[in-house]
DNA sequence: CATGAATGAGGATTCATTCAT
DNA sequence: TATGAATGAATCCTCATTCAT
């Protein structure tokens, strides 16, 4: 029933997360969204189905981004160790160009109730099968361990980065999540290398082109 | 104000981990749970300070266990990977044995108040130090790479097991969260190690005595 | 925030008035009172603040209209004598004409809490005042012993006025209260006198026009 | 049931006061009453029946001192002016000389429930009755107005203090309340007195023998 | 007489959602 | 499309009182 598109969609989801930053979720009250994004209340539900509808789109236009672009950035590199590399220097990139959305992502969507945690598991499952595949794919070309588990590989380079992204986004410190990038690539490099050796790390600390 | 301590005390805890276990988070009312417990609403409010004290409880009571029990296991090791494969070990191990408590901890607590995160942030600061402290010790005998930012290290040791063990609890299948500290060690053993180099995993998979 | 005014404002306020008299102060839930008023519980809050504000509103909206009508009914008598009569038959007027309001304000409102008196207070202090004017401006005309404290003339004109007025709520005789007028009159004239003689009333006992 | 009498009754009415005193009437629970006592919280209800009893005890106890020595110091008393002056000295010098218990009295237990208020009204109207035969008494020997009705006057004279003493109490300012019964004395002499004409103030301002 | 741990009823307030305009 | 006034369900905590010891 809801539209979900529009300008006054983006709207809507950009105010939602200035205001969830701003006012943590259980501060962020329907009103206060409206009042931000310039429309009256039951506008809201023109396009939105509830609150909760908000909460995971702003996940699914947000770090659907991320995921949509990763595909694309990631498939014509050769080489697994430079995927990697890439991987979590695009994941750290996408944090790091803004902060609000990171906060809202890492901290206070996760303070939200089973449902919306299921809209979100099924975004964030399709980036799991992206990691899993670089995985995968890093062993049969030999870059990676055989005796890999793509599962496990993929739950510790996910659980690697958002710990070090969470971290970051509580910190008071204001440092740059984007240097974080070579020192955990060295050591995710190493673990999943085939026999401790890795390529160093290919990449120039700019943003990804 | 509160006792916080007694023979009620961990019972209303015990009710409160059964009733979050069961209802989630937000379906958690005080009354559920004292009813659970067997005691009045107001009984609760003798041995904690409100809601958000029972959730902080619950971890300091029960992760506490873990945190305060793992430097008496681990400080006699003298093999860094050693220590490293009975960290894993004894983490993975906590919750396999809790199932309800593992939930509680690793999904329904991240879903709450702003002052409860910060409750438990003590309580998690204790065993990020520990997590440190192996490193700079590995470090410093020669196991682990010289390279090491213990910080960074930690945060992947930590996000690692934290994220095998939330897929572990939000997983229908039934599998064992302990079987998976092995495969989890090879790879987190070879990250650290100085030169791809480590030793085998050298635990039978019993729980630790 | 709320609108403290409109239609609906000032059928909860009579609802508060009729729902406070019939069963006290502690009696009176918001429930109760957005029953009486054929509105939803959450639409009182559209106008007042919170309970204690329905409160410190009747006092201000009723007592108030006293308050704000006596100078214009007052200014224009010269003399002094005349003007105290006229006081305290406005006084006793306000309540005579509308027993519940009078309970409520005399009885039930003086349980309050401390919040709600200050309230109140703010109203009363210009009533105290234009009772102290009309002392000064007796004393000045000559009407008034010279001898007189403004300040202490005014805690007993009005400590006798709210004393009868409370006892006459009180009361379960029903006498009416416009009746005690004269009587107090004489009495409070005769006190305030320059030298013992004062002007004998001059009411007639009818609503002031 | 209740004892309401020995050394402990004392005990925790003294107490009580203090408690209400500092702590306002809705501060004041039984448990902070206990404690200030020095007893256990069920030890209360050994002596009273329940926590409105030991308000109106306090009532009955404190003012009842003033109450039932009235009486006794003013009846020898011929001048009907100078057992005015007495009154009022009487009943501000109990004030003056307990201010906690004044503020209890004036502001606190009117906050009260109705049935607290009744308990008190019971104590007072002795108070009411004793004023009233000081008005019969001057009318009858010929120092009062003869068309006083006595109820009325009684009701300007305990208002007119009881207005007073309410205004001292909440008072900022640290002024003696015994200073003002020259001046009420003033002029509520010559308001009860026959022709405008009343005695001097016959009593130098020191605490009555 | 004295204790104090246990009880459990009771109520103001918020805020996502609706629907008449 | 857009509005925003109105709705009403849902819940934590306090504290007077009891009663087993």
């Amino acid at each position: 029933m809801p539209k979900r598109r529009g300008e006054k969609y983006r709207t809507i989801i950009e105010a939602a997360i200035k205001v969830i930053a701003d006012n943590g979720y259980h501060g962020s009250q329907v009103s206060k969204i409206a009042r931000e994004a310039g429309v009256a209340e039951g506008t809201i539900y023109l396009y939105f189905e509830n609150k909760e509808d908000i909460l995971i789109s702003i996940f699914r236009e947000k770090l659907g981004e991320l995921i949509s672009t990763a595909p694309r950035r990631l498939k014509n590199i050769k080489n697994s160790f430079e995927i990697l590399a890439n991987l979590i220097h695009l994941h750290f990139y996408t944090f790091q160009n803004n902060r609000k959305l990171a906060h809202v992502l890492q901290i206070e969507l996760r303070q939200s109730d089973k449902s919306i945690r299921k809209g979100i598991a099924e975004v964030i499952r399709e980036y799991y099968r992206l990691i899993e595949d670089i995985v995968r794919d890093g062993m049969e070309k030999g870059y990676f361990r055989p005796d890999l588990d793509p599962k496990i590989a993929r739950k510790i380079i996910f659980g690697s980065m958002d710990e070090v992204a969470t971290c970051w986004v509580l910190s008071t410190r204001n440092y740059n999540l984007l240097y974080m990038t070579e020192q955990v690539y060295s050591v995710l490099a190493q673990a999943m290398s085939r026999d401790g050796r890795y390529d160093p790390f290919p990449l120039k600390l700019r943003p990804p082109q």
